[in-house]
DNA sequence: ATACCGATTGGCT
DNA sequence: GCCAATCGGTATC
């Protein structure tokens, strides 16, 4: 097996649109499950009108108001968790979604998590992914640059592994984002590599009737 | 206390 | 392609 060793903060103490880019080959484990990302969006705290963050801390958000390295996981839709890495400097409240990728570790596990599911959509979608991967909101404001070693809970980022073919990297708007933040134009900060069939299909954001400014 | 809505998914036409 | 499910977070009254 190549060299894999496991990113430290610097590495997410980075604007979110540079470490969304750079986490694309990235694997994260989790819960016996090893995933390669393949699809990553960046949302920029405060000055991003995308970001859960854009209308400043709350309760929920306020990990993203924190340090790099931790995450923030949300639930949406009644059904669903989608987990962020936090990035940047403290304050800043940038993140990257996990939006899709391909299990390279622990088939057998995420085979029973996603009976029915076939391989190429384990992860193909921030919360398919969450969902091989075993993560929810008991894993908010985990700090994946020094997990609790052993535990079950631990998650961990390591570096490409084969490293990626920068031809590779494509770059659009945010799906499912609506208003001015899923403006491709302004704001394409959703990252894939191409010819993948792990990365999740676009769609629109919902228009929104009226914009509040 | 109540209303609105979503960084989605899976099932059905 | 279209649409319902489902409920916590947030804003508003």
């Amino acid at each position: 097996m190549a060299q894999r060793s496991a990113l430290g903060r610097g590495f997410f103490a980075r604007p979110a649109t540079v470490v969304a880019q750079e986490l694309l080959g990235c694997l994260v484990s989790h819960a016996g499950v090893t995933v390669r990302l393949t699809e990553t969006e960046a949302y920029a705290g405060e000055r991003d009108p995308g970001s859960h963050a854009f209308r400043g801390r709350t309760p929920r958000t306020a990990v993203m108001f924190g340090p790099a390295g931790f995450l923030y996981v949300y639930f949406t839709y009644g059904n669903h968790w989608c987990v962020n890495l936090v990035t940047g400097s403290d304050g800043a409240a940038e993140a990257v979604l996990l939006r899709g990728g391909a299990v390279v570790e622990g088939h057998d596990l995420a085979a029973a998590r996603r009976p029915g599911v076939r391989e190429r959509d384990w992860c193909r979608g921030p919360g398919r992914l969450t969902r091989t991967l075993d993560l929810d909101g008991r894993h908010t404001g985990l700090d994946v640059c020094r997990p609790p070693l052993g535990e079950p809970a631990d998650v961990l980022v390591w570096s490409p592994d084969p490293a990626v073919d920068p031809a590779r990297l494509r770059a659009g708007p945010r799906v499912g984002v609506s208003g001015p933040g899923g403006d491709g134009e302004a704001f394409p900060w959703r990252f894939w590599l191409a010819d993948e069939p792990t990365v999740s299909a676009y769609r629109p954001g919902t228009v929104r009737r009226r914009s509040r400014t």
